[in-house]
RNA sequence: GACCCCUUAGUCAAGUGGUUAAGAUACCGCCCUUUCACGGCGGUGACAGGGGUUCGAAUCCCCUAGGGGUCACCA
């Protein structure tokens, strides 16, 4: 066999779903995996549903995650043009081979018989099926009718009787009766070919070797069996993946808001791990290996992993998986990626970055939950005394008081303010007053916080406000301690 | 509705006639510990149901049920 290529074929809607970047991962991986070609081509051959900027969207995204094709529009190739409205006249000239076969054929039935049609089809609840209307038009009527001006669609002629049996690489083989398969069209009476028959022309005339597409086109494969059949044409590989539904058990949907990748990615995922958590919906290497970089991923790649069932998309394990690159991350690169959410979390402070990647390396596992776990450095909240009581510190507001007020003469005469000053400094008052370490620092943070948890205790908590703020806070709780 | 496909814990999944039916996540507990998190250890939890075939079935066959996909001059 030749060199494997597969492709990667969105219509250009501007928004790339899970569903749609997952099946860009499997054709890469596929081709990748067998050192072949991963050609990127665009199918706009829907004049009405054309969006500025939609490509874009895709280059950008493919780009982002590492997917990088070796042909495409952008980048050209031996066979292209790889945007199929530039390719109109191509679909042309093969319709009308078809034709001469007595494949195809010419039909001039307007939209509104088909429409008439359609209707009286759903109150027979019967499902729709052209009625073949055109199909035993004479060669002199058809040539009547064009050059008349007629406007027209040419039709796919299927077989009426027999069966037809593809075979697919993860369902197997499937049969089905020739006589449920509808004329489908081939192309529209603009000229331009429906993705039905767009697809068959381009993967061939590509020399797509695997067909790697969602399982939602398994009952429209027999037709295109069939086309590859009336050309003469050698069938790819076909390799139906399954779908990925959401939680409750529908299509994942842009009208209902479920997430792109974009939205993912600006929502604090990263990369590496949406592309490997997708990769792991609907494959599986066959091993305890759950951790893949895109590399890994070529190499461990395999058809035989692919499963037949739908997988629904489990945001927590995005997270999780998420967290786990993060804490992969050196400390330097988390701050890089961290950095924006911590100009929005603090605007009023001035705070080392450095001490609060520290402190929010292993607590994030999705970036923007960051801002909120910072959201008492500005500004203390209010907070009850009763967040001074902790049973198992053995903490209440009396002795809270108390220790306080020790802690405030201890800082108070600290010069180097620094986590091992503040530390040292604070441990020697404890074992001073014979008190248990949380006896004295459940307070501590209590107070500098106002919150039950925070990223970090009380010691950090003291290093990141400084000296100033923190005794400010410290004393403040003092006041509300002393009130009672 | 018709046709096609699918069915192992809440979720992702291993499993290809003989296993105590992996692992991960989630959940719960314990340990570590100045809260939380991280880390370590442990636990609850599954072959949709019913018939066959077989010495033996999660694995093969049939039926039922449930789920999904498709039925456009959309892809």
């Amino acid at each position: 066999m030749g060199e494997v290529r597969t492709r990667f074929a969105p219509s250009p809607t501007g928004y790339m779903h899970i569903g749609n970047l997952r099946t860009a991962l499997y054709a890469y991986l596929i081709a990748k995996s067998k050192d072949g070609k991963f050609v990127l081509r665009i199918e706009d051959t829907d004049q009405d549903r054309y969006v500025d900027d939609a490509i874009d969207v895709i280059y950008k995204t493919l780009k982002i995650v590492g997917l990088e094709h070796d042909e495409g529009p952008d980048i050209g190739g031996d066979y292209g043009p790889y945007i199929q409205s530039e390719r109109k006249g191509i679909y042309e000239k093969y319709a009308k081979e078809l034709i001469d076969k007595g494949e195809a054929y010419y039909c001039f039935c307007s939209k509104e018989r088909l429409d008439d049609l359609r209707e009286k089809n759903q109150n027979k609840k019967t499902p729709f099926k052209y009625d073949g209307h055109c199909r035993s038009l004479t060669e002199a009527q058809v040539k009547e009718k064009l050059e008349a001006g007629e406007s027209y669609v040419i039709r796919q002629k299927m077989p009426q009787t027999g069966t037809t049996t593809f075979k697919d690489e993860v369902f197997g083989k499937i049969t089905v009766e020739n006589s449920s398969l509808d004329d489908n069209i081939l192309i529209k009476s603009d000229g331009m070919p429906t993705y039905n028959f767009a697809n068959v022309i381009d993967d061939h005339l590509m020399d797509i070797t695997h067909v790697v597409r969602g399982s939602e086109y398994l009952s429209s494969t027999p037709k295109y069996n069939l086309l590859y059949k009336a050309f003469g044409w050698e069938i790819p590989t076909y390799i139906h993946l399954p779908l990925i539904l959401r939680e409750d058990g529908k299509k994942l949907s842009k009208r209902e808001g479920d997430a792109s990748f974009e939205d993912l990615y600006y929502q604090g995922y990263l990369k590496e791990a949406i592309i490997n958590y997708i990769a792991l919906l609907g494959w599986s290497p066959g091993t305890e290996q759950e951790l893949f970089t895109l590399e890994e991923l070529i190499e461990n790649f395999s058809i035989r992993g692919l499963s037949k069932s739908p997988a629904i998309f489990d945001i927590e394990k995005l997270k999780w998986m998420n967290g786990e690159y993060i804490r992969k991350l050196s400390l330097d690169e988390f701050e890089e990626v961290a950095t924006p959410y911590f100009k929005e979390a603090i605007k009023k402070k001035e705070v080392d970055y450095s001490v609060l990647s520290r402190l929010l390396h292993t607590r994030t596992e999705v970036l923007s939950d960051i801002p909120e776990q910072l959201d008492f450095v500005d500004e203390l909240p209010d907070y009850d005394i009763d967040l001074y009581i902790h049973k198992r510190m053995k903490t209440n507001p009396e002795n809270a008081l108390i220790y306080l007020k020790e802690v405030v003469k201890v800082l108070e005469g600290l010069e180097a303010w620094n986590f091992d000053t503040i530390h040292d400094s604070l441990m020697e008052l404890v074992k001073k007053l014979g008190a248990k370490n949380g006896q004295v620092l459940w307070p501590v943070r209590v107070a500098l916080s106002g919150k039950q948890y925070t990223p970090g205790g009380g010691i950090e908590l003291a290093e990141l406000l400084g000296k100033e703020e923190s005794l400010k806070r410290i004393k403040i709780g003092i006041k509300k301690l002393s009130n009672i």
